[in-house]
DNA sequence: AAAAAAT
C-alpha cells in the first residue's frame, strides 16, 4: 500500500472533529515526522484541511486497516513514536466510536471489528469481488446500511452474531455479501452455505437477491422449490456444483430424512437464520424443532451461525449466549421498535361490522395503491376477498392454503402493480420487501406488538415513507396498551388514556398470541339468507367462488387437528430448556 | 392463528 492510499483509507471524508482533536493532530504531526512516510502522511490528512473539516475524498469514514496495523507494528519502535502512534490508534477507536453512535450502532462481544462506511472499503478490506461491487452499483446500492457497516465485517472475520436492525434497513444485503465474499470461489464440496427462511415468498426474494449480486461470478445458488426433484438434483449421485442455498426448514429436513439421505450439508461452512424469533417458536406446531434438525444435518467443524431479524425474543438472546462461538449481539437502534418512517394510526371501528364500513370508507375516498391488507386468519381473508372482490378494484389474497402456483402469481402481480388490493396472512408478514406498499391495513388487530412491527414494516422501507391504520374494537382491548406503546415509541400520537390501561399478565398476552379473539364472520349478507354450512354462501356467488370453495372442502379433512398433544408440548419444552442449559458444546435445540 | 413437504 503506498502513502496514497494509506491516506485515502485513513482520511477518506472523515468528518473529522478538529475542534476536538486538532491539537493531537497537530502534535502527531511534530511527533511522527521520523516515523514513516505512511504515518506521517497519514497524521497530515487529519491537519491539512483549513476549514476545520477534511475533505471528502469519496468515503466516509477512517478505516483502521490491518495493513496499517501490521505496518505500524513493524516499524522500530522507540519510546516516544510508540506512544505517538498508541494516541493515533486511540483517536481511531474515538472515531469509530463516533460512527457507531451516529448510526445507531451497538455492538456487544470482544475484538469486534470496525465498521465500514463504503463498499468500496469492502474491497479492499475483505477482497469482495469487483463484479459484485459493480452488481451492487447496478442496482442503485450506493453506500452500506448500519446493519451492513457493522454485521459485514463480523461476518467476514467469521465471527458467529445475532443481528437485530429494523424492518427494511437492508439485513438480506448485510448477510449476502458476505456468504458471496466468504466463500472465494465456485467449489464443488456441496453446498457451504445456507440460509433458512420462514415462509416460500421470503425464500425465493432471498435468492433473488442472491442472484443479482453475484450475477457474472459464478456461483450456483440454489432454492428447493420442488422437494421431488431437488432430492435428484442435490443427492449422493449429484456432481455437487452448487454453493449456496435458500430454503425453508421442512423442505430441508423432507431431503434430510430420505432414505439415504438426498442432501448432505456436512460442507456448510455458514448458517444463516433468517427472521431468526420466528423460527424459533416453540411447540408443537412451531418451527423450533425443524431449525433444531438443520442445525444438527451442518455437522461440519467450521460451520458458523448468524441470526437477523427485526426482532429479538430473550429466549433466543440466551439460547445465542449459550450455544455460539464467542457470539458478538448487534443491535441497531433499540430492539423491537418499529420504524419511524411509518406514520401510524389507530381507529376504532365499533364492531367487526365496523371494519367493513371503514374498508370501504378507505376505498371510497380514494387511496394510493397498493395496499396491504392483514387479516388474522385463512378463513378471514377467504371472506373478505368475497365481499371486495365486486368492488371494482383489483383485489386478490395470498395464505398458506392457496396453491404455490397461485401464491407465485399473486406476489408476481402485486410487485408488477397489477392488484391493489391484497388481503393476506402473517404469511406477508415478515421479510417481504414489495417496493412502494403506500398503505398496511391492519383488519384484524395484530396478535402481538412483534406480530404488529413485523406487519406495518411492509411500508416506510429504506427510508421510504409509509402509512400504516390498525383497526380495533372492544375485543382487541387486552392487546392495545402493548401496541399504543410501539406507536408512541415511534413517534406517532396516540390517546393517553391507550398507555393508561391496566397491563395484563404475559400469560395472557401469550395465550392471545396462540387464539386470538373470535370474530364474526365477514359478510354483509343477511344472516337468515345463509345457508347453514360448507361452501361459498350469499348472493354473489362467482365461478371464483365455487372454486376457492371446494378448494376449501377438500382440504378441510386434511386439516382437522386432534387436540391430545397438549401434553407432549409442554413436555418437549422442558426437555429443551434443560437441554439448553446444560449442552454448551452444539447447536441442539432439541435432544 | 399462521407457517411449513409431498403425493
Amino acid at each position: 500500500m503506498d502513502a496514497f492510499e494509506l491516506f485515502r483509507k485513513l482520511g477518506a471524508g472523515a468528518k473529522f472533529d478538529l475542534k476536538r482533536f486538532g491539537q493531537d493532530a497537530v502534535r502527531f504531526k511534530v511527533q511522527l515526522k521520523h516515523v514513516a512516510d505512511d504515518c506521517l502522511f497519514a497524521v497530515l490528512c487529519l491537519t491539512e484541511a483549513g476549514d476545520g473539516k477534511l475533505k471528502d475524498t469519496g468515503g466516509n469514514c477512517i478505516s483502521w486497516t490491518s495493513s496499517l496495523e501490521g505496518k505500524i507494528q513493524n516499524l522500530p519502535s522507540e519510546g516516544k513514536e510508540k506512544n505517538s502512534l498508541k494516541r493515533l490508534k486511540h483517536l481511531h477507536q474515538e472515531k469509530v466510536n463516533r460512527i457507531r453512535s451516529q448510526h445507531r450502532i451497538n455492538v456487544h462481544g470482544c475484538d469486534v471489528p470496525d465498521p465500514v462506511c463504503t463498499f468500496e472499503e469492502l474491497q479492499s478490506e475483505y477482497h469482495l469481488n469487483p463484479r459484485v461491487l459493480q452488481n451492487l452499483r447496478d442496482a442503485g446500492l450506493n453506500s452500506p446500511t448500519p446493519i451492513q457497516m457493522q454485521a459485514i465485517p463480523l461476518m467476514m472475520h467469521s465471527r458467529e452474531l445475532l443481528a437485530c436492525a429494523p424492518t427494511g434497513s437492508g439485513k438480506t444485503l448485510a448477510f449476502c455479501l458476505p456468504l458471496l465474499t466468504h466463500l472465494q470461489q465456485p467449489a464443488n464440496r456441496g453446498f457451504r452455505a445456507v440460509v433458512i427462511s420462514p415462509t416460500r415468498e421470503l425464500a425465493s426474494q432471498t435468492y433473488r437477491e442472491l442472484l443479482r449480486l453475484s450475477e457474472g461470478v459464478g456461483f450456483r445458488v440454489h432454492i428447493i422449490d420442488k422437494a421431488s426433484l431437488a432430492a435428484k438434483k442435490y443427492g449422493p449421485q449429484s456432481n455437487k456444483k452448487y454453493d449456496i442455498l435458500v430454503s425453508t426448514p421442512n423442505r430441508l429436513i423432507f431431503l434430510l430424512k430420505q432414505d439415504p439421505p438426498a442432501l448432505n450439508l456436512s460442507s456448510v461452512e455458514w448458517l444463516v437464520v433468517d427472521e431468526s424469533d420466528k423460527l424459533f417458536e416453540d411447540g408443537k406446531t412451531g418451527f423450533r424443532e425443524q431449525l433444531a434438525t438443520v442445525f444438527l444435518a451442518c455437522s461440519g467443524s467450521k460451520v458458523r451461525r448468524a441470526f437477523f431479524s427485526a426482532t429479538c425474543t430473550p429466549d433466543v438472546e440466551q439460547w445465542c449466549r449459550l450455544n455460539l462461538d464467542n457470539l458478538v449481539s448487534v443491535n441497531i437502534g433499540h430492539r423491537n421498535t418499529a420504524v419511524d418512517t411509518v406514520e401510524q394510526e389507530l381507529l376504532f371501528v365499533g364492531t367487526e361490522n365496523g371494519k367493513l364500513v371503514a374498508m370501504r370508507d378507505i376505498i371510497k375516498k380514494g387511496f394510493l395503491p397498493p395496499m396491504l391488507v392483514f387479516v388474522q386468519s385463512i378463513e378471514r381473508a377467504r371472506e373478505l376477498f368475497h365481499e371486495l372482490v365486486y368492488e371494482g378494484i383489483n383485489v386478490d389474497v395470498i395464505h398458506a392454503d392457496r396453491t404455490q402456483q397461485q401464491r407465485d402469481n399473486v406476489v408476481n402481480s402485486f410487485r408488477a402493480g397489477k392488484i391493489w388490493v391484497l388481503i393476506c396472512t402473517a404469511l406477508l408478514a415478515r421479510g417481504i420487501d414489495f417496493k412502494g406498499v403506500n398503505l398496511v391495513l391492519n383488519y384484524d388487530f395484530p396478535t402481538s406488538a412483534v406480530e404488529y412491527i413485523h406487519r406495518i414494516g411492509r411500508t416506510g422501507r429504506a427510508g421510504h415513507q409509509g402509512k400504516a391504520i390498525t383497526f380495533f374494537t372492544e375485543n382487541d382491548k387486552p392487546l392495545l396498551r402493548s401496541i399504543a406503546n410501539v406507536i408512541k415509541q415511534a413517534g406517532c400520537p396516540v390517546p393517553d388514556y391507550m398507555i393508561g390501561i391496566k397491563k395484563i399478565h404475559s400469560k395472557v398476552k401469550r395465550r392471545l398470541e396462540k387464539k386470538p379473539p373470535k370474530r364474526s364472520t365477514i359478510c354483509t349478507t343477511p344472516r337468515f339468507l345463509m345457508k347453514k354450512k360448507g361452501k361459498a354462501q350469499g348472493r354473489k356467488q362467482t365461478a371464483r367462488d365455487e372454486q376457492q370453495g371446494a378448494k376449501k372442502t377438500k382440504e378441510q379433512g386434511l386439516k382437522k387437528k386432534n387436540k391430545t398433544k397438549k401434553d407432549e408440548g409442554t413436555e418437549k419444552h422442558k426437555v429443551t430448556s434443560q437441554k439448553m442449559g446444560s449442552n454448551s458444546s452444539g447447536a441442539e435445540l432439541k435432544k
